[in-house]
DNA sequence: CTGAAAGCGCTAACAC
DNA sequence: GTGTTAGCGCTTTCAG
């Protein structure tokens, strides 16, 4: 069933069937009504392909992520998702791996070749080195046929917006927390380097220097793994003289809780833990654990709010912040 | 940049063209290289909608779920659509909401208008009463145009295939353990009212009943609001004298979990806590939560490989059933 | 207000 | 091996 099909039965021309469709102030309400009978008795919906190739756009988004089963990223992915459906677009979602930028570069091209309306890339991942790192460029490329959007991230360019949240600022204020409580050896619990974990890494420092605190290299713990690999790491060579931790991630807090549990170490009488996300998992353990709010939600909607500008014709900033909130829990003392 | 402006780059025919791009054995290796060559200088790809036009097929497929922000339905999205791209298919993903099965309808009937080439929907919310459900009529229409998979559910039709864990046997597995480490007042906590939850509660009913446990309706404890929400629950009206609680998915465990805590109830040795989907919520807390796998990742593949023997011309199995696994930790006495 | 016809860029049957 | 050409189903001038 298509628009010849319809218009033979509607006794109208294609052309009409069209324009019907396509909602056309131009045909009398009559003949509108009469096509849309047609159209529905035989519940006719026009071919999308055909419609791509005559208008250069089928409406999808792309998306693009590290990792959907990642909780963050679902929950930005959801969000998106839901939003520009409420626009009428679809999304395309890829997921490009976390590990190798390159993967990165490749699901993007892949991407692009759908004729996608806009790009979202989600995670600072994608940042790699800042805003000008020439490996980024493939970012600068895409942005030529289609905007993209920076979900916790910006790349410097033409048609490229992004909004970040202060993770530096953020984590500096939870470290002054655990200093505030009397701690003094923090140690900085991280598994990935990203642009964020830098931020946080210098967010950290700046804590420590405003206090007159060392910095000390050996307070710089990685650990991979996830919840299990941060415990065991502790576990096996944990500093033995700190009396805080600021975890980069919820997961690699309650890594740390479950190794404090496992040490005899009491928390947060003896240790302070912080972590970071402030997802589920920071509520399901005991005690329920204090953890920087990274605004997911709101970094999306700052970036849909971007696209939905454009699409007026009014342009947005390029780059936006947010600001992280620390919510506190009971595994910090105050 | 298309097909025409490449061809005449060439010195060949859009034909030739169109050819080297499908890598077409009927055309030597000498203008296959001068074309490819013309067409990275210039960096050109084909056009989808086009190619989508004339093949009626643009090499996606649907997934369509409740909420990707879940977790359990993340997992399987993040799944389906690497598997699926490494077979050349592209992924559009569609949230439906968790409430209004209309709303699934809606959805259903609007990805299907991409022409996608298969559609996986997952959840067992879209199983509705059962197999034969009227309700799921269209489903039964969309597989119609599109083979149809379902990641955790069945419904009974033409080109549907479906996947389910044995939610019921499994339940059955889970409070059997309670039972025989004497526990005799087991309250059957739920938020939902799925295929899967229906399963669930029949499975507790089973173990009951092979025990000579009374079915008692009080011990069937609804609370909605996640981990929270079951805490407060909880609090407010839990039968007094229950010695186990099993849970229909790990955040209302670990809500029960808080509540035990807040009562002043000691896990596991006045009450036993069984959960459900075995994620990470179910490790986070203290003392860990003994639960059921409900084999997401296995759910999909088979799906996944039903698909691609339908590619291939094979017929799979309609239907699959798979074992839920019984992950124990501390929580349960044994 | 409506219709005729020229694309949009590609695939595939058919010639050579 | 390669080229010609007729669609695929829709949008959009351009006429009327």
């Amino acid at each position: 069933m298509n628009i010849y099909d319809i218009a033979k039965l509607a006794g109208v021309s294609i052309a009409t069937v069209s324009r019907v469709v396509n909602d056309s102030p131009l045909v009398s309400e009559k003949t509108k009504a009469k096509v849309r009978r047609v159209m529905e008795e035989n519940n006719y919906t026009p071919n999308v392909f055909a419609r791509g190739l005559g208008l250069g756009t089928m409406k999808t988004i792309g998306i693009v992520c590290p990792d959907v089963a990642d909780v963050y990223m679902a929950r930005a992915v959801a969000l998106i998702e839901k939003s520009l459906r409420e626009s009428g677009y679809d999304c395309i979602l890829q997921c490009s791996g976390k590990k190798d930028p390159d993967d990165a570069r490749a699901a993007v091209t892949n991407i692009l070749n759908k004729k996608i309306d806009a790009l979202f890339l989600i995670g600072s991942f994608y940042m790699l080195e800042g805003e000008d790192d020439p490996d980024t460029d493939y970012i600068r490329e895409a942005a030529k046929s289609v905007p993209v959007f920076l979900v916790n991230g910006y790349v410097r360019g033409e048609n490229i917006y992004g909004a970040l949240c202060d993770d530096r600022s953020a984590t500096e204020q939870a470290v002054n927390l655990l200093i505030s409580e009397g701690r003094k050896r923090i140690l900085f619990l991280y598994n990935t380097d990203s642009h964020s974990l830098r931020e946080k890494r210098q967010g950290y420092f700046d804590a420590l220097a405003a206090a007159g605190l060392p910095i000390d290299e050996s307070l710089l713990f990685f650990s991979l793994g996830g919840i299990e690999g941060a415990k065991h790491d502790l576990l096996l060579s944990c500093p033995k003289d700190i009396d805080a931790i600021f975890a980069a991630n919820d997961r690699l807090a309650v890594g740390a809780l479950k190794y404090a549990r496992e040490a005899g170490i009491s928390v947060p009488d003896e240790l302070s833990i912080i972590g970071y996300d402030n997802s589920e998992i920071a509520v399901s353990c005991d005690p329920e654990l204090t953890s920087v709010d990274s605004m997911c939600e709101t970094l999306c909607r700052i970036n849909i709010n971007s696209l939905r500008s454009l699409l007026q014709g009014e342009v947005p900033a390029a780059k936006s912040y947010t600001k992280g909130i620390l919510v506190r829990r009971a595994s910090t003392l105050l």
